[in-house]
DNA sequence: TTAATTAAATACCGTTCGGTACTTTATTTA
DNA sequence: TAAATAAAGTACCGAACGGTATTTAATTAA
């Protein structure tokens, strides 16, 4: 076993409720007093476990990534299912994340473009690492549809990925700002009726 | 004339820099020093004209809507064009604005949804009276297209209203991260592509 | 049982925050 | 020219901020 006085607070434990606490307040308006309370770590423990507030929000961030994202994006790239199906089980993904009954709202991914990522080189670099993690999910997908014969070998792919991988963002504002259920669900529902226009009629 | 001395700045010049500020910024991002030093006005001079901060965000954020929105929307919902040229100026207004080369990244009212409606309940009312609005002129614009037989009758007004009123969103977050004008213009155009789908073939 | 080790806990640092009291200056009216 | 008015300018308030030095407590290795 460890040498010294054994920790109190197991550390990914206090990194995901660090992560919960700047994912509904975000960077400026969590302090290192609120993350204190929330994760039941003195200060000083917090420094030496998490480094300075950029650093903690970075591994909030990257935590966050971790539990989420990472996985709904691996999916959708190694989706073999239909592509409409892949995509609807990636609307889903990103919808029940992002509203979430209790707890924080919205995606901090996108929380975090919107407030503080150009203020802040590193978080920026990992905000739009993610970013573009999304994208070429989608790309991915819509790579694989093609070569599949699902999708008309005229349709412009790169324009189909940047609109599907955009509808995440709308549902993220639409998620933070309490939308309603029925109205994300309208935009994801019109957004996939797009799809039949790209499928490969000779298919 | 006015008695006593007289005012150094106007004060709507100095809302439309406070504007500016807190636009780029956000609202915890943006110190009432930094606004001493963008307005030119001193400290109780911006107690005096505007309020509290919460109070001056709030006269910003109207600032922001009467300064543009609110004629974009006007635009759409009264406009007489077909509905696609009517939604593509729409785009077009949305898309300048929240690509401005020099000042500001995105769209204010976003940011303010996403930053600090939350956790300031006047500012959240503005900034949900807002973004109604634009999903009102969104459905002003196909009521009126159903109305002149562009839109098939069968069409779900309010699902595609939601559609085009939250794309707004999409590009909103895109602008302010800095995504390229051609990945904007790609979601764009396909969202457009929806547009045939739910027209009037009769007409 | 003692020394070494590690973390918890407290107390504090200088800075910046939102907000205001007070003084000074410029102008109009009487 | 004197009184009244209104804004500018300065200086400051207590509180909260991010961050750290120091002491205390709990555990293991010798």
């Amino acid at each position: 076993m460890a040498r010294g006085r054994p920790r109190k607070i197991k550390p990914e434990v206090a990194l995901d409720k660090a992560m919960n606490l700047f994912w509904e307040k975000g960077y400026d308006g969590t302090s290192m007093n609120d993350l204190v309370v929330a994760t039941g770590m003195a200060k000083p423990g917090l420094y030496a476990a998490f480094g300075d507030k950029e650093q903690f929000y970075f591994k909030a961030l990257a935590h966050y990534f971790e539990g989420g994202g990472q996985k709904v994006f691996a999916d959708l790239k190694n989706s073999e299912l239909p592509i409409s199906e892949a995509l609807s089980q990636f609307f889903d993904s990103v919808m029940n994340s992002s509203q979430l009954v209790q707890g924080p709202k919205g995606c901090m991914l996108i929380n975090t473009l919107v407030e503080c990522a150009h203020k802040h080189e590193v978080l920026d670099g990992l905000a739009q690492s993610i970013n573009e993690k999304r994208t070429q999910a989608v790309a991915a997908c819509f790579a694989r549809a093609r070569d599949k014969g699902e999708i008309a070998t005229d349709a412009d792919l790169t324009a189909l990925t940047d609109f599907f991988s955009g509808q995440a963002l709308a549902i993220g504002v639409m998620g933070r700002s309490r939308a309603s259920a029925q109205s994300i669900q309208h935009l994801v529902d019109v957004a996939m009726s797009i799809l039949p226009l790209s499928a490969n009629l000779n298919g």
